[in-house]
DNA sequence: TAATCGTGGCC
DNA sequence: TGGCCAAGATT
């Protein structure tokens, strides 16, 4: 029978892949616990971020907030001061969400299954079977980037991974990867092939415990599954930002919207330049629509170049002092101490505007 | 389905 | 330098 025959293939890939992940394994601090909410954190850490980004923050994090309690307990704002240059805050806002919901209705116990991890804000169901195999042993396929390009070539699933009939295959596959009793295992040598050996370009092949049968490294197709992305045209923008600095050296802050780019942290006020606006005209009207005040410019300190996940800015910070209006104070605002660190989350961009008038205090 | 959402490292 | 990519989720 044809169909008895595809599965014993299977069954000798997934006898591979766990025999070469016992010599190959990647230390890594989170791989050291079985508590479900160090794995947890470590998964949403790990989202779109490597592994040596991630390794400091998860150490900070957990010191800071050891359990899920202590995540509850703490303001938002320590939360993402301790995620402050990790990126994608919308991960920290929902994790401290998350921990809410399981001190309110899960007796303070990351959930065991993909089902019920699914319904936490941040964990979709890549997230969720990472979690089940990985904290709780489940046998459960995982799909992420890693497991997305090694499942695709090993069966040579042709096709855009991202679109919704290919990922189905490949999740269909991914789950046929798991032994019973090996969830945990699986996702991870899935997970440590694709960083190690099935590298997005120049699979290392010849390394590769699965070469003899992997389908795509058969037919020669190593280098075209998956196929690259489509990429689009990266806008960029001059972005123009107002430093007022108080006689103590303080900085003026302003908490940006809970939601949307870099949500929750704080930022020097500033705007976008219009087509054809100068630098000046546009901090100038920036400060009067979102500020009401009128300011004085006095010079640039400097421009930092950014790349954010979708457009790319240019980013001038000036030093500015107010002619008519006081600047707002209360809820939303803020001064960032002279020299120590305080407690506020800036922005990358914000923070080498920071590094400039320091640098030039020397 | 397609946009949106950060940052750093590598080549 | 700039494009590409990384343990994706949300809307």
């Amino acid at each position: 029978m044809k169909r008895s025959t595809e599965e014993r293939k299977v069954v000798c890939i997934s006898a591979a892949l766990l025999r070469w992940f016992r010599t190959a394994a990647r230390p890594m601090a989170w791989r050291e616990t079985r508590d479900p909410y160090r794995i947890w954190v470590s998964e949403i850490m790990l989202q779109q971020t490597r592994v040596e980004t991630v390794a400091p923050y998860y150490e900070r994090f957990l010191l800071e907030f050891p359990d899920v309690g202590s995540l509850a307990r703490a303001p938002l704002d320590a939360v993402l001061k301790a995620w402050e240059g990790l990126g994608y805050y919308a991960r920290a806002r929902n994790l401290h969400r998350a921990a809410g919901i399981l001190v309110a209705r899960h007796d303070r116990k990351v959930p065991r299954t993909v089902e019920a991890l699914e319904t936490l804000p941040g964990i979709g169901r890549s997230t969720a079977g990472a979690i089940a195999a990985i904290a709780f042993g489940a046998d459960v396929p995982i799909l992420d980037a890693n497991a997305r390009r090694v499942v695709a070539r090993l069966f040579a699933i042709e096709g855009d991974p991202r679109s919704s009939a290919v990922e189905d295959v490949l999740w269909e596959r991914s789950a046929g990867l798991v032994r019973k009793g090996k969830g945990r295992d699986t996702a991870l040598a899935v997970m440590d092939l694709g960083a190690i050996v099935c590298l997005p370009k120049a699979p290392r092949c010849r390394e590769c415990p699965l070469r003899s049968r992997c389908s795509s490294r058969l037919r020669g197709l190593q280098d075209s599954i998956p196929p690259k992305r489509a990429r689009k045209m990266v806008p960029h923008h001059d972005v123009v930002a107002a430093l007022f600095r108080r006689t103590d050296g303080a900085l003026f802050l302003m908490r940006r919207p809970p939601d949307g780019l870099l949500g929750g942290l704080w930022a020097f006020p500033s705007g976008r330049c219009d087509p054809g606006e100068t630098l000046d005209d546009a901090l100038r009207r920036s400060l009067r629509e979102k500020l009401r005040v009128r300011a004085v410019i006095q010079r640039e300190v400097g421009a930092v170049r950014h790349a954010y996940s979708h457009y790319r800015i240019t980013l001038h910070g000036f030093l500015c002092e107010t002619s008519r209006g006081a600047l707002p104070a209360g809820e939303g605002t803020g001064w960032l101490p002279g020299h120590g660190e305080g407690t506020f989350a800036l922005p990358r961009a914000d923070r080498k505007l920071v590094e400039f008038i320091h640098r030039e205090e020397e």
